[in-house]
DNA sequence: CTGGGAATGTTATATTGTAACATCGAGATG
DNA sequence: CATCTCGATGTTACAATATAACATTCCCAG
């Protein structure tokens, strides 16, 4: 399956100290996998085909480690996660969502972190990090 | 109390034929009331001091509307709602939230409304709404 | 007044996420 | 190798957020 994705994700891991067991590159394969953003429940229907005695507890550890390593993104306004599109260095994620299909492309555009770091700035705010999700149509949707 | 807040969004609202009822109004009251967002089992106890028999449904239903109408906004990282600061047109929404003192502040900044709306051209996305919620430090606890 | 659609009451349940504590296991230490 | 230790996992129960479904009431147009 998806080698490139989990070798990667070990290196980043290894280079860290940071432990990327079976269970946790399982639930980041399911995510990674998946074309759409899966959420926590549906995670873990997965994850049983493999592990049966699996429980909310164990999706929810593994994907707060997977969050803190960058791994995968949370939408909030979908309950929802999403891999990394490049992960390295952690970051906050910007997203459009579809609502029509559903689906979601991650984004990196420096304008939108540069006006978001101004207006803070005005306000006397030190942003740690940031929601960006962006709802409408797809190109795709759109014809 | 807020006869102010109150006549205003009856104002608005008769405008659109829309009906802000007795207790679309105590909802709406009890959160531009609240010097933080407030969840909506929160807004439940609330409105259950002038409504003993108010459920889930009927928070629910107010907010529906509230948010509808533009007179609130939802958090979605803190599932919560607020009042908003400008009602008239309903708009999206862009907070900065204080991980320290749970103060939330509205801003509207055009700059960030202009980059999120090039970059959503860029990938030939029709935007239609955006969750921008910046977090970190306010002025005053940054102190 | 009266009919009809919107608003509300009411009950039950779905969905998402955590707490708490027992147990396991990989790697350090001697 | 033995054993110690701490992070990871197993397990059970529960908290917090949100919605479904259907009955009833209320407001207003006609
Ligand atoms: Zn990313
Ligand atoms: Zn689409
Ligand atoms: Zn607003
Ligand atoms: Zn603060």
């Amino acid at each position: 399956m998806s080698t490139r994705l989990a070798r990667n994700a070990e290196r980043l891991c290894r280079a860290r100290g940071a432990r990327l067991t079976r269970q946790r590159r399982s639930v980041l394969e399911i995510v990674a996998a998946s074309k759409r953003p899966l959420g926590a429940y549906e995670i873990l229907d997965a994850l049983r085909r493999e592990q049966p005695g699996a429980a909310p507890a164990t999706v929810y550890r593994a994907l707060d480690f997977l969050l803190e390593q960058g791994l995968v993104h949370r939408l909030e306004s979908l309950h929802s996660y999403i891999r990394c599109v490049h992960p390295g260095e952690p970051h906050p994620g910007q997203f459009l969502i579809c609502r029509d299909c559903g689906l979601v492309e991650e984004i990196e555009d420096p304008a939108i972190q540069r006006s978001i770091g101004r207006a803070a700035e005005h306000s006397g705010f030190q942003a740690s990090d940031e929601v960006i999700e962006i709802r409408g149509r797809c190109r795709g949707c759109a014809r």
